[in-house]
Parts: structure tokens; C-alpha cells; sequence
DNA sequence: TGCTAATTAGACTAGATGGTCAACTATTCA
DNA sequence: TGAATAGTTGACCATCTAGTCTAATTAGCA
């Protein structure tokens, strides 16, 4: 009962969009508002603030790009070591078509947000913080299941974890600086020198 | 001839430090004149705007703090690899100051406001990367040194010095978002672990 | 078909913000 | 001492922005 819409839908896309190639400080509802072609009316009527649309973009981010690009990447079934390095390849693709769409390397959304608002907005850095925590998961289990498997040295999962996300996002961020896609594609060169794998991780197919 | 004034320097230490604890985007001239004690009409008699200031900001920071800071750890007196380590260790000091003080980690000022500014303000942006650019040198001589003492595998060292800087970076933008200054601490074992030195780096003195 | 709830249009307000200006004050040096 | 110079002040304006409110519109359903 009642009519249906997407201008929720399109408002979260044009937020995160928005954000992702200007910065969240800088865009305004009203700069929202246009690139989703929806009135300030209907601004409100879906979402409280700009703050709050921001959680739900994350949300709505992580369930229809990370989470499935994730679980396609880390599945079990691919060699531990292939999983990140493949995830990683996949970056530099996005990135780099990226630029040749905007002119510009846009680095990660949400590290770029979360450097933004982590001493501010608390409930859209806590969002922020979850998302990491979540993709965090899928690095761990990974490096556990090479370990497992004897294909890298005994180590504290957690600490390369964290030595690998900031090896990670601190290049994504140097890319997005420097405007330059390169950077990401030694990732994984870069990420393979310090897992050191004892045999040569199994190239992925060719398509 | 004429009165004389630090109110210029006042201006570009408030910018840089409302920056910083919050975000460049979200402060505004106002705040900037409030913190500094100056009003509006003196900004305007100093500065165009604020990315004018901003720019002016970065180049003093380098002046009073970086070139200093940078030209002590890295001399060519000490062990090339401690020169790194040490730096690393001076971060660490620094955040978790800035934790006790204020109560959050606040990463590196130039990373958050260039990942912010990247995609908007050329000439802000500009500095950012020189700045960084400056910064690398002290990274690469310190690896050439490293390689010519034969205390690291030969490697290149532009490409050693981007791996090194996307993890430092990478990691102080975690601390940031995370506000836990406990990254920052394994940042020097992190950073060994990827220069892998044939013998223990030297120690630093204790005081 | 017509009822009803979901959605939209867009005008409106209050306050924040960037930016200007002319008058004012302090300092220095001739 | 008194110009001339360097810096300061606060009022002022136009514009932008977040947020509100009401009347109109539309889609689903009985």
C-alpha cells in the first residue's frame, strides 16, 4: 500500500559517490540531493541527517560490493596465499578504472571517511571501525589457513593482519595523494615480500 | 617600521592543529580566527583564503618541526637502520602524548589533509606531496647506507621506500580511526620485518 | 474505482560562513 | 616629534546550508 521508490537507494549512492571523490566534510545534503535528482523533502523523509545516511551508505556498501566481492575472493576452495593477492589484483583493477573514468585514484572510501570523522562523528566511525573489523576477518583466516597449510611461517595472525591492512590502506591512500594507480599494482609484491611464502603462490587462471 | 605582530603565526599554528584534531574540510575560518585570537579582518590582511593559509601552515610545520626532527634521527652518524627505527620509535612517542593530551590519536596531519584535499585543491595538494617527497629522501638515503653496509639484502630503494612509507602511513591512519596508539608501538617491528637486517640493528641509547 | 499510506515538491526560516571595508591603533625611524 | 608603515577592529553583506512544514501526488490494494 502507498507508492514505492529508490530514492533511498539513490541518495545512499550518491552520498557514498560523492564523498568518495570530493570528501564527506565537503559535500552537502543539497550536493547529495542533486546527483540522486531528489528533492530535500524526500531527504528527510528517508534519513535524519547527513551523518545517518552516511551509516546506512556503509551499510548498504558492505552488503552489496565488500561482502560479495569478499566471499568470491577468500573463498576456502582458492589457495590462501591466491586469495589475497587476487584480492589485491582486484583493487588495482577498480582503482585504476577509476582513473580512467574520473581522471582521478580514489583510494578507499572508507578509510578515507573514517580518517575524515574519526575524532568527530562517533556513531559513523564506529560504522566505519566494523566494516574494518569485518574484512579484517577474512585476511586472518586466510594467513591461519596458510599457516596451517605450511606455506608461510608460524606467525600471530592478528599481528600480520595488521601489519598487511596497513601496508594496505596506507598505499591506498599514497595512491589517492600521489593520483597514481602504480602504487597499487606492486601491492601485491609488496604483500608477498612480507608474508614470504615458501613456494610460489598458485597463479590465478587466465580468463 | 610599523607595528609588529606574531598573529600570522598564531593563524597557521591553529589551522594546522583544528585540522588536525578534527578535519580540514570542517574547520572554518572562523574557528581558525577563534583559536588563534585574531579576528577576521587580520586573516584576510595575511592571507587570501584558507587553503592559502593551509599551504603556508605546511611549509612552517616542515620548517619548525619535520626538517628539524628529520635531520637529527637521520644522521649519517647513526646505524642506518636505527635512524629508521628511531624515527618510528619518536612517532609512536609522539601519539600517545597526543593521546594523554587529548584524549585521541591523531595520525599524521599532512596524510589526512592531503587523502582529503587529493581530489579538490591542486596547489594544497601539491604541498602535501612535496612535503612527502622531501620526507622519502631521508627514507632512501637510509636504505641505500643500509645496502651499501651490507646490513640489508640489495634491493631498490625507491621501491623499498614506498612499501615502508604505505605502512607507516597505512598504520598511523588505523591509529587515527581506531585511536589506539598501540599500532604505532609495533610500527619499528613491523618496519624490521620488512627490511629484514642481517644483524640487530643497534640500540639507541638510553637516557 | 476510490481509499489510504507512501512519497514528493518546493517554499520557507534561521543561522552559519566567506569575504569586504573604512576607520582605528601601535610601532618605528627620519 | 611626527609621518609613514604595519597591523587591528568590528560592523556589514551576500550567499550558502541544514532543517521544517504543508499541500500535492502517486502507487498499491480492496
Amino acid at each position: 500500500m502507498g507508492r514505492t521508490s529508490d530514492a533511498k537507494e539513490r541518495l545512499m549512492a550518491a552520498a557514498l559517490d560523492l564523498s568518495w571523490e570530493q570528501s564527506y566534510g565537503s559535500v552537502t545534503i543539497d550536493d547529495i540531493c542533486n546527483r540522486a535528482g531528489v528533492k530535500k523533502g524526500s531527504f528527510y523523509y528517508f534519513f535524519e541527517s547527513k551523518s545517518d545516511l552516511a551509516i546506512a551508505a556503509l551499510e548498504r556498501l558492505w552488503l552489496e560490493e565488500w561482502k560479495p566481492a569478499l566471499d568470491a575472493q577468500f573463498s576456502p576452495s582458492v589457495d590462501p596465499i591466491r586469495r589475497i593477492t587476487g584480492y589485491l589484483e582486484s583493487i588495482y583493477t577498480r582503482q585504476s578504472e577509476g582513473k580512467v573514468k574520473s581522471g582521478r585514484v580514489l583510494g578507499c572510501p572508507v578509510c578515507s571517511l573514517g580518517s575524515e570523522v574519526g575524532t568527530q562523528d562517533g556513531k559513523l566511525s564506529a560504522k566505519v571501525r566494523e566494516l574494518f573489523g569485518r574484512k579484517k576477518k577474512y585476511f586472518e583466516s586466510a594467513i591461519r589457513d596458510a599457516v596451517a597449510e605450511g606455506l608461510v611461517e608460524p606467525c600471530d595472525p592478528a599481528e600480520k593482519v595488521a601489519t598487511l591492512a596497513g601496508l594496505v590502506e596506507g598505499v591506498l591512500v599514497q595512491s589517492r595523494i600521489m593520483n597514481d594507480p602504480e602504487l597499487v599494482r606492486r601491492l601485491p609484491a609488496m604483500v608477498l615480500d612480507i608474508l614470504r611464502p615458501k613456494t610460489a603462490p598458485i597463479p590465478s587462471a587466465r580468463p
